[in-house]
DNA sequence: TGCGCATTTAAGCAAGTGCTAAAATAAGTT
DNA sequence: AACTTATTTTAGCACTTGCTTAAATGCGCA
């Protein structure tokens, strides 16, 4: 009880203890991977600032995020792409504007993440 | 008042709206940048397979994680170093094996999200 | 129908990421 | 000291990312 796949040869690998957490970690596999994809997309400074301004402000168009964030309208469109790919935003149409909303699906997961950055304890600084 | 700084001219800008928009993201933006980068550390398969492991292990050394996770131990050691410069975990050396485990400081963000994987309520195959 | 505005798409590019392979550290054993 | 094991570091490379610029699409309005 010590060979191993890999390059490691350490005396003390259990195989046993190894075998089980590869068990378990198949088990969660795909939640793994589509949080992975959606942490993914927040790990991203801008995209985490969109998604923080549409939890406030319910819906914002394209052009609105891009004065907010001061980018090109082009640059902005394409990260709200990458986010409705992902089903974390979802878009509907009112004449020639976009707007762009929070989808139910990854709330959960997301609303937490974005309550704590306004729930700072430290440094009011308009206070 | 329908004036901006970027290209979109649409008459309905509501430049008190944008610049109101625009504190509150200055305000977070400490928050939301130590936010975005802990996600980025997170939204990576192997990082988040690992983050998984140690949350059920307590610790590991990275020679397990390399056989768990069938991968060398030197692109196992490269994603270690990230979460370690990010804070995410530390290293303790016991003779020459290093030891990895989560540290305390993102663990209130974490935890949460490594407890909804194993809180899965459909697909129990082995039930 | 033709023009204008909102948005998307495409191409190109600089920078970043994640792996491999090989060499460098570091620590225990003999 | 020489040899082995655990880990880290380095260089190199294929691949991805996120932006810019320019061209396309979509839709409303005169």
């Amino acid at each position: 009880m010590s060979k191993k796949a890999t390059d490691c040869i350490r005396v003390y690998a259990d195989t046993t203890h190894i075998e089980q957490c590869q068990r378990r970690l198949v088990q969660v596999e795909p939640a793994l991977q589509s949080l992975a994809s959606l942490l993914a997309l927040a790990g991203n400074e801008v995209r985490l600032k969109i998604l923080f301004l549409l939890a406030q402000e319910q819906q914002l168009c394209v052009c609105d995020i891009a004065d907010v964030l001061q980018m090109t309208v082009s640059a902005v469109s394409q990260h709200l792409r990458k986010l409705k790919d992902g089903g974390v935003l979802h878009a509907h149409k009112v004449g020639q504007t976009v707007f762009y909303a929070l989808s139910q699906p990854h709330l959960p997961v997301l609303q937490p993440l974005l309550m704590g950055l306004t729930a700072t304890p430290s440094l009011q600084s308009t206070l």
